[in-house]
DNA sequence: GGGCGCGTTGGACATTTGCGCAATAGGCTC
DNA sequence: GAGCCTATTGCGCAAATGTCCAACGCGCCC
């Protein structure tokens, strides 16, 4: 294969571990599928990485951090707390790109064994919750919200979203994928003491399937 | 080693089976650790289930069955739904008891690549939300709570209850364990128009580590 | 107590895995 | 264009894995 500067190789590499995480998921991936995936040998993976799970916790370290990035960057446009909220569900698209949200409940699982993705996935965690914790305690200076522990808040609002799209994404049928977001939402306006509706989330079609579905 | 009746040789193949992948997780366990686990051979595995995928989802589906089963005997002898549902947060010790919730964990991040263990997955999740959408109901039929759809309220309190326990097993010191209990129970009585304190669940020590912990 | 059924053995087998290493070759510098 | 640095190769290696199978022996039935 073509000769690469080191850190444009680097970043194959773990584009091309992305692509086959997506596919295989985080456990199944082996240093020989990615070296496929780029068609090198299997020998240049190990020239840059340590080993295979430094590899993976990049690799998913890079996928989830820009994730959360684009999310970020979509907040700040917005002019007040409220709106930023808005934003954040909004954009929240984890849940309906599936293999990205896949990527977490691996990462989850993995997390208990394999050190270097648990630092990644709880650092990421934490990143979102205080995006959310402090996206809160401005709009409790802003006097449009209120809220006695943003921190707490946050922490709920944020794992009622991922316990929601968890059922979504590894239980397809169980949940329709629209409330995941609507009912989250609905959720963060009564934690916060906003009006209905004032998280103005799409929230076309939400409906649950019923006890027989 | 000593020769069973198929029926026992069976389910003592199960009980291994569990021990290892709460030791090892579920991904990680073998046909030789059972075999060990139990002191036989590795062949008997074989003579007993077809598959080792086969093996997987029958041994979380006993755990996480026999689970539910208990607590859904707990709550049959509450008097009322309030009572019932005071029982439901008592005795939800998923979140306490690691290696339960993690064989959660995993079953959630195996589901999209193993038939077996998603069927299985899902089936005992929507178990665990119709006891409570029952209990719900109920309640409501009682005129003890008010609930416009014990369906959809019974998804949220489940998720939010999962996606909670699932920060504090994955990532030890992001949420206090006592605050998975407290907050899911606080939220249900939200939900379900009750008293604060209604469902009184152990309360003891909820605090929510600060930003910096 | 002898014989038979089947629970049990324990290793064979092919495959896959992470990782290491000596050899190769591509491209930049002088 | 020569030479050197290093990116890249491609195989080797040991360990582990799921699955299969022929032989073995325990315990029940006649």
């Amino acid at each position: 294969m073509a000769r690469m500067p080191p850190a444009e190789r680097r970043s194959a590499i773990v584009e091309a571990a992305l692509r086959v995480m997506t596919r295989k998921g985080m456990a199944a991936t082996t240093v020989r599928d990615v070296a496929d995936q780029m068609g090198t040998s299997s020998g240049l993976i190990h020239h840059y990485f340590a080993s295979m799970d430094d590899l993976l916790a990049v690799a998913f370290d890079q996928a989830a951090s820009q994730d959360l990035q684009l999310t970020q960057v979509a907040m700040s446009r917005g002019r007040d707390a409220v709106e930023r909220l808005t934003t954040f569900f909004g954009t929240y698209t984890r849940a309906e790109q599936d293999w990205a949200f896949q990527l977490w409940l691996d990462a989850w699982s993995e997390a208990a064994r394999r050190p270097a993705v648990r630092a990644t996935s709880q650092r990421l965690n934490v990143a979102w919750q205080r995006l959310l914790a402090e996206t809160i305690t401005a709009g409790v200076a802003e006097a449009t919200m209120t809220c006695a522990d943003p921190h707490s808040s946050a922490w709920r609002i944020l794992s009622l979203l991922d316990g929601l799209a968890l059922q979504a994404v590894a239980h397809e049928g169980s949940i329709d994928r629209h409330a995941v977001i609507a009912w989250s939402a609905a959720y963060t306006e009564t934690e916060l003491g906003l009006p209905e509706g004032a998280i103005a989330a799409p929230r076309a079609q939400v409906r649950s399937m019923g006890p027989s579905g």
